[in-house]
RNA sequence: GGCAGGGUGGCCAAGUGGUAAGGCAGAGGUCUGCAAAAUCUCCACCGCGGGUUCGAUUCCCGCCCCUGCCUCCA
């Protein structure tokens, strides 16, 4: 089974053929760097983690490219509350960014331009685009994109320019010639950071950044562009308009976009407030739990956050972990080898990680059972940590997981001394006794025929 | 109003024209000194009403309900 895929573009499943054998660019909408990230945030990068690790485990030569907005009118107002310079915030946040995705073991992209450092591609575009009449100086001093002179507005949407109108919640700007116009290119205003171009001093508008961006380092024409539902109009409705009507390239030929985040159902986002942040998550659950339920759900699919949905990707995972933990204690010496089928085929369709996921847990209780009977599991041991690494979960060390590794575990150790002499004694009330007295610390013992270990419950 | 995507067991969540993966939770058994872990067994008439079909949860029509986009948003 080749990879097939859904592409927003045609509302079907595709079979996925790259433009050049062996190769696949791919552009990723990546964060405004104003703000910590939240769980819609760690959402879009972990689906498209999965899609970058599955690519280059087909073989492909990914480039895969995702952008830093950092210049922008939240940023700008978020240094301006905060006192500090605008570069200093990004930086932060450009960090903070990346701690959080590698706590979510999101493989790093090949690329993370950042869009201050693409003013000259950003200028050239927009360039192009009043050469070509589909871009105007406005009145305002703004530079605007002309929506009806681009013929497709609207196909990756499915919107028609009409409907959008009449329903029409965009601000009526006398500067504009149809209140669909998009700004390319904001004349400055003072105390902001601003840019030479032949319009004057200025910035760029947010759609302009990924269209210059993407071409820059994919070529006018690439594979694959995702980002979130929410963007899919208006942001790549204008991506398309001005790459295409610029470039005269195809632009992306798959497009894909994953779910949101909801909280009771709705809409997790910053406008609606009820967001939590990675950093605030991640507190109370490792990172990988995050992940875990991330991956429990279809990508296209809605995924409702909750205390509890975290938990349960907890008990999954704490499972997965004790197999791990089984297997560390039978084997040596595992050798990477080929996925199971069923995997692969789960993922080729799609990207489908929970029936992933349930091949998994098919293989882990398959080697617990095995590992009971004292039978051979050699080839689903192997299997078990490939499907592993390619998700890029249970990563972490089994004991360090079960047990943390910062804390002091003497005491704890004297006591299972002690009660394994108990227990060779025969005094089971002590022994239960001391059980008891680490279970109230949130210990929880087990015996094994190899000795008894422990773990925070 | 326009457009898009959904409604599957207590909860989460895959999937299929021929009677439904997996996870969490629960019940019972095995194992264990007892537990824990592991393992086994059990637990769904797939929103409602029609239609097509030998047969539909899966296709078509209608209805109800939910969410999203149509403004910045991952």
């Amino acid at each position: 089974m080749s990879l097939q895929l859904h592409n927003s573009l045609t509302g079907k499943k595709e079979v996925f053929k790259p433009i050049e054998a062996g190769k696949v660019g791919m552009y990723i909408c990546g964060v405004t760097v104003y703000d910590y990230s939240h769980v819609g945030h760690a959402r879009v990068m972990v689906v498209f983690d999965i899609v970058y690790r599955w690519l280059k485990q087909l073989g492909y030569d990914v480039n895969y490219v995702r952008n830093f907005t950092d210049v922008d009118d939240k940023i700008i107002a978020r240094a301006a509350e905060s006192n500090i310079d605008i570069q200093a915030l990004t930086d932060e946040m450009i960090d903070a960014f990346h701690q959080d995705m590698d706590g979510l073991e999101c493989l790093r992209p090949s690329l993370e331009p950042r869009a201050t450092t693409h003013m000259d591609e950003m200028i050239a575009m927009i360039e192009a685009l009043i050469a070509r009449d589909c871009a105007y100086v406005s009145s305002s001093g703004d530079v605007l994109y002309a929506v009806r002179s681009f013929e497709g507005y609207g196909q990756l949407s499915g919107k028609d320019i009409d409907d959008l109108e009449s329903g029409s919640r965009v601000d009526v700007d006398e500067s504009k010639r149809d209140p669909l116009d998009f700004v390319l290119w904001k004349k400055a205003k003072k105390g902001e950071p601003s840019w030479d171009s032949p319009w004057g001093q200025g910035r760029p508008g947010w759609h302009i950044e990924c269209s210059a961006m993407s071409c820059k380092h994919l070529g006018n024409t690439f594979d694959i562009h995702g980002g979130g539902m929410d963007l899919k109009f208006p942001h790549h409705e204008n991506e398309i308009a001005q790459a295409r009507a610029a470039n005269d390239g195809q632009f992306a030929r798959y497009w894909l976009h994953n779910g949101f985040v909801n909280i009771n159902a709705e809409k997790m986002s910053k406008s609606l407030g009820n967001f939590f942040t990675i950093r605030e998550v991640t507190e109370n659950f490792h990172p990988e739990v995050l992940r875990m339920f991330i991956l429990g759900t279809h990508y296209r699919s809605p995924l409702d956050f909750s205390d509890a949905a975290l938990d349960a990707a907890k008990a999954g995972l704490d499972r997965l972990y004790e197999t791990k933990r089984r297997i560390g204690e039978t084997t040596t010496g595992i050798e990477q080898v080929s996925l199971p089928q069923g995997f692969c085929d789960a993922l080729n369709d799609d990207f489908n990680t929970p029936e992933a996921l349930a091949e998994v847990f098919e293989c882990s209780r398959r080697i617990n059972k095995a590992l009971d009977a004292e039978e051979d599991v050699s080839t689903d041991i192997q299997y078990f940590a490939a499907m592993l690494a390619l998700l890029g979960i249970v990563q972490q060390d089994a004991a360090s997981w079960f047990q943390g590794n910062d804390e002091d575990t003497d005491a704890i150790e004297k006591l299972l001394a002690e009660r394994m002499q108990a227990k060779k004694n025969r005094d089971f009330a002590r022994a239960d006794a001391i059980r008891d007295t680490l279970k109230a610390q949130g210990i929880v013992l087990e015996d094994t025929a190899s000795g008894t270990t422990w773990k925070r419950g």
